[in-house]
DNA sequence: TCTGCCGGGCT
DNA sequence: AGCCCGGCAGA
């Protein structure tokens, strides 16, 4: 494509990360005025979004390094975090209302992307899952609503933010919400250097484009929208054989932000899919067959005309058995 | 290696 | 539909 799309394409998913970082650094700060820092997070985005075309940036946090406050563009990327603390609340989320304009253009442009929709924001997550430091959460969840993704750290958080912003607050929409959100815990194991079982915090994005999201929640809220149908198939068909969890050795020179590492091992789950799969629940329309979901039957106990006749008196078999088909005379 | 039979091609 | 066979997988 384009090289400037893929250069767009780049740089959104680069600029999530620096947020991090900011994010670590705006918590150590958090004795500043949040106009003052808000006003930081958008200058640092903004510079950020001119600097962070280049991966070696994006090299792995330094845990230890100091959130000092300071106006330097470097700086500027360890304090321009657009994560906020909503603190009393009793989680984060990426959720800045329709507070200020984008900070990044490429950050909306890339989430406007009529064709780039929740996979890619999986993706993104992915990978930057498989980037971020360590740190102490359990596990989060995220919502999956196209150009939404909010992360929350209760269920019942998540729930309420899909039913009453995503559903319109229906109450039909009982359980519902569980198929509109996903659980992120540890499963998305971090490779790149300790197979640590600590959960890793789901990446929020930027909500400066889900504000329109955000905006017509009304509209969306009897109908599923076809980017999560298009997930939630791919769940179903994933769901044929087992999760994968496991983690393919690496090289230890291999870039920790490269997708192709990241993107096999980490799968979410939505809490929909979780339970359809516990009750047992069929894909409604896909065929299993053909599919590895599809096992040959075992191999029966019975004699067969092959074995009772031998292969002398193959004119005595079943016609099942001369056509090498089961057999029709012994079956099991 | 033997056996059962699925999947698919040919008539 | 009838016939045949390659090839897979369990024993």
């Amino acid at each position: 494509r384009n090289p400037e799309a893929a250069n767009h394409r780049r740089r959104s998913s680069h600029a999530p990360l620096l947020v991090y970082y900011g994010s670590s650094a705006l918590i150590g700060r958090d004795f500043r005025s949040p106009e003052s820092v808000e006003m930081d997070e958008i200058m640092a985005a903004m510079v950020l979004t001119s600097l962070s075309c280049s991966p070696v940036v994006q090299s792995p946090p330094q845990t230890d390094q100091a959130p000092a406050v300071s106006s330097s563009s470097m700086d500027m990327e360890c304090g321009g975090g657009e994560l906020s603390d909503s603190g009393s609340s009793g989680y984060w989320s990426w959720d800045h209302g329709n507070v200020s304009p984008a900070p990044s253009p490429s950050v909306t442009e890339a989430d406007s992307s009529p064709d780039e929709g929740l996979p890619m924001e999986m993706e993104q997550s992915d990978e930057l899952n498989a980037k971020r430091p360590k740190s102490s959460f359990r596990g989060v969840y995220k919502c999956l609503w196209p150009n939404c993704g909010k992360v929350l750290t209760s269920s019942v958080g998540i729930k309420r933010h899909i039913r009453v912003l995503h559903l319109g607050g229906s109450e039909q929409s009982h359980r519902e919400e569980d198929f509109y959100y996903t659980k992120i815990s540890c499963e998305a194991v971090d490779t790149s250097a300790t197979q640590s079982p600590s959960p890793q915090q789901q990446q929020p994005r930027s909500n400066s484009s889900s504000g329109p999201g955000h905006s017509k929640p009304s509209t969306l809220s009897q109908s599923a929208p076809s980017s999560f149908w298009q997930i939630h198939s791919e769940h179903l068909y994933q769901a044929c054989s087992p999760i994968q969890v496991s983690v393919a050795p690496r090289s230890p020179t291999a870039q920790p932000w490269a997708p192709s590492m990241v993107k096999p091992r980490c799968r979410s789950v939505s809490v929909g899919e979780q339970w359809l799969q516990q009750n047992r629940l069929q894909p409604v329309s896909a065929s299993p067959s053909r599919t590895h979901c599809s096992f040959r039957k075992g191999r029966s106990e019975a004699k067969k005309c092959r074995k009772v006749y031998g292969v002398e008196r193959k004119d005595q078999w079943c016609t099942a058995c001369r056509w090498k088909k089961a057999c029709q005379r012994f079956p099991d």
